[in-house]
DNA sequence: CTGAAAGCGCTTACAG
DNA sequence: CTGAAAGCGCTTACAG
């Protein structure tokens, strides 16, 4: 299959390449009736498909843009990534993901080959250990957005949730039907992450709120694989918590995970709250209740951020754009 | 930030810009041991990056593939897909992934686009409905393989279960522990899909091994949508059945929120099993019994049948593979 | 050991 | 209304 470039089509339709290309640009402008029939004729006849790559090369525009997730394990991740391909495909542009695994070396790979692919910009769920290069992109006014955390210091709009909200909404929940011993568990993460800071704290004042003691050994940041036996130490504490907020959908899972091996029942012996609505949340025994992000609308706003910057080219605002999230109610607490 | 191009670096060097190009390409066969140095310290001076559309462009090879799939909604369809990505990543391609939705149309414009913008080859799980167009790519000898789902007359390999064994896995395990009331439901698709057809077929054969009577009312091939009202219909025939077989991870969950909302208990009431090892199977109460599906292992495989034909050129052996499942039991049946 | 030149397949001022 | 020419940033025979 000798690919047929717009040069054939040109003297199939005897015409110059020139107005081949005005007119599978839609630059009909001034174009003659019979010269446009004749051009599409020849497109058809010889099975024209133009070639992209020639295109970008030239308008300097890939109409692609790179996602870089920090991992892609997360429900959350999932599906902002599927609303940001909804928002691209819509505007005809396609999206390359890249999943950095929590790595910020590899994060800067990424950020460097998809820049080299000539990406039209950038949507990064930022490890958080590569400042200088996000700056750079900065400086260089490329465009970037970051999604679910931010860097202070670092001028790039961010997409988040109110993640003290988040955490208020479950810790009141909690209050309301009448638990005081409740604990906290998030997975640890060197790079100090906001959503991880941001719900921790927001965990603290809640109960400062509420006038409930904040009991430092009912928090706890560790890596996913110990969380069983930070579990095991932590409802074996003579006064153990209660009730227990699940920090993400991870975590969560590692919670029922324990819960069902020790025979624990939910919410008798544990209450739990998760952040991230699990698919099967609804459909668990017992339903489980979450706080729900919303997860569809964060990554259209983001891709739009995106979007933006790349067309209108001019700065937009660049403050981070906060989302509310959803306490759903079920039968865990 | 003006780009800087190979002709800077050249300049910066005092080279020739076929010299850069030569050592980018780390052809260093008879380069003198300065002008390497020279050149390193020009590239570094002036923060060179690799323009890879241009590349591209001379060399006919973007180093990317296209990934179509059917449904993302399906675990399967995404593990497979990270799998691909992670084979791809080690041999330093990109990946990307569009969603045809089960849509023909959406399939054809991807094929269409992923050309366009010249990827090296597709991996395709298949509507089954643009014949013509696989047959043209076959023809092209232009890259593809096909995952899940196989299309009789069209020579193009494909990764695939081995669909009747995963089936009588499940039904053997009933049958053994003496159900003989076995339903199964699937989603039903207009087109004629490998998995679903060679499944029903492995049930009819596998009851019949086991000289079971088939119940034609007990085999139920509907959308998504329509499950909850089948099953009902199918629970309240006079003898309904007393186990169900799950054809994919959607029909399980509904099959699942159906159980919970009528508050029947599994097995008691209804046994389950479910094609496709669902993230929250070990820890559901009961914990679900599943025939899992190789997925990464598919994935693999499909990424690497891709990638061989890509590289080598030559023709690789056109014919299908066939996966093994494994049945995980657990408590649901 | 290195450079000049052609070319990948397009687009885009500009001239007429 | 249409065409000739230059150029996007690379790579690659080929000459020396």
């Amino acid at each position: 299959m000798k690919t047929v470039t717009i040069g054939d089509v040109a003297a199939q339709a005897e015409v110059s390449k020139s107005t081949v290309s005005q007119y599978l640009n839609e630059r009909y402008d001034y174009m003659g009736e019979k010269t446009k029939q004749r051009i599409q004729d020849a497109v058809e006849k010889l099975g024209y498909q133009p070639n992209i790559v020639a295109r970008s090369l030239k308008q300097k525009s890939t109409k692609t843009i790179g996602v870089i997730v920090a991992n892609i394990l997360h429900n959350f991740t999932t599906e902002v990534t599927r609303a940001i391909e909804d928002v691209c495909h819509e505007s005809d542009f396609h999206t390359i993901i890249c999943n950095a695994d929590d790595d910020p070396f590899k994060e800067k790979h990424y950020i460097e080959m998809l820049r080299a692919k000539q990406v039209d910009g950038l949507i990064i769920f930022p490890t958080g250990d590569n400042r200088d290069l996000y700056q750079k992109m900065l400086d260089g006014s490329y465009p970037v957005v970051f999604m679910d955390r931010e860097l202070e210091g670092v001028e790039i709009p961010s997409v988040l949730l109110h993640n003290s909200k988040a955490v208020a909404l479950a810790i009141e929940h909690f209050v309301e039907q009448g638990y005081r011993r409740i604990g906290m568990m998030t997975t640890s993460l060197k790079h100090h992450t906001t959503p991880r800071i941001e719900r921790v704290e927001g965990y603290k004042n809640t109960l400062k709120n509420n006038e409930i003691p904040i009991h430092d050994e009912y928090i706890i940041s560790v890596d996913s694989q110990s969380l069983q036996t930070e579990l095991e130490e932590l409802l074996h504490l003579e006064k153990p918590p209660e009730a227990m907020l699940a920090g993400n959908d991870l975590v969560l899972i590692e919670t029922l995970k324990y819960v069902k091996h020790k025979g624990l029942r939910i919410p008798d012996d544990l209450a739990v709250i998760g952040i991230d609505d699990v698919s099967f949340a609804s459909f668990y025994t017992p339903s489980i209740t979450t706080v729900a992000q919303p997860t569809f609308k964060m990554g259209k706003a983001g891709a739009e951020l995106l979007l933006n910057k790349i067309q209108m080219k001019k700065e937009i605002r660049n403050s981070s754009l906060r989302f509310e999230p959803t306490l759903m109610v079920r039968d865990s607490v």
